[in-house]
DNA sequence: ACTTACGGTAAGTCATGGCTTACGCAGAAG
DNA sequence: CTTCTGCGTAAGCCATGACTTACCGTAAGT
């Protein structure tokens, strides 16, 4: 079930660009907030989101915290989309033709 | 940039139950209505949503609307993963060593 | 020690969006 | 033709959440 979270994590644009961002390369919340239109503080609060979502982590340098992409959430979200791939289709697209003879 | 409508659309609850159920078989609006918890505009309203999302399609029989799953939002979405697997690792880990070497 | 820089948290504001009821339209049924 | 069933849409309500400013703790620099 936690693939609910990433969603949630990643529908917001804002968000969504924080973590782009730190496909590049892991920054500073002052870096990110700088890359972004909104304030430092909510950068803050995104960063906390994305991490409990385990799409990103943070670890402290001296003064500052680095922040860097984390898979986990990723690898959930894939998974959750590879389950829709394969299944559901034979019992899907006959159903589709019993309805359609029912008619 | 798609992508960002299926995110936002799968981030709702009540939408993501709609859509597994979809998973299964194709039902009308009334079928699904009755599996959930909410009453029947607010499925419609979703599936609105998951339709411009290219999750679902709604074809008309006779007096109902018959909705499916629809792969193009998966596929997209799926592209958009699977950008974040490959690229940006051997950068990243370089980023990492060079941050902390800096110290 | 004092000051400056960085970042997390608290509190409050405002917009978004998910829900409801009410309504209207189209196809099926009688 | 009238009635009933199934859905979509409109309008309005309310909770959630994204943002702001203000504040506090901690590490670094002087």
């Amino acid at each position: 079930m936690a693939y609910a979270e990433v969603f949630t994590a990643l529908a917001d644009p804002t968000r969504r660009h924080i973590f782009e961002a730190l496909r590049e390369q892991p920054r500073t919340v002052g870096e990110l907030a700088a890359g972004q239109p909104v304030s430092r503080p909510a950068v803050s609060q995104h960063l906390k989101v994305l991490e409990s979502a385990r799409l990103v982590s943070g670890e402290p340098r001296g003064n500052r915290r680095l922040y860097s992409i984390k898979r986990e959430g990723l690898e959930e979200l894939r998974q959750y989309l590879e389950s829709f791939w394969s299944d559901a289709l034979s019992a899907y697209s006959a159903e589709i033709a019993r309805r359609i003879k029912e008619e």
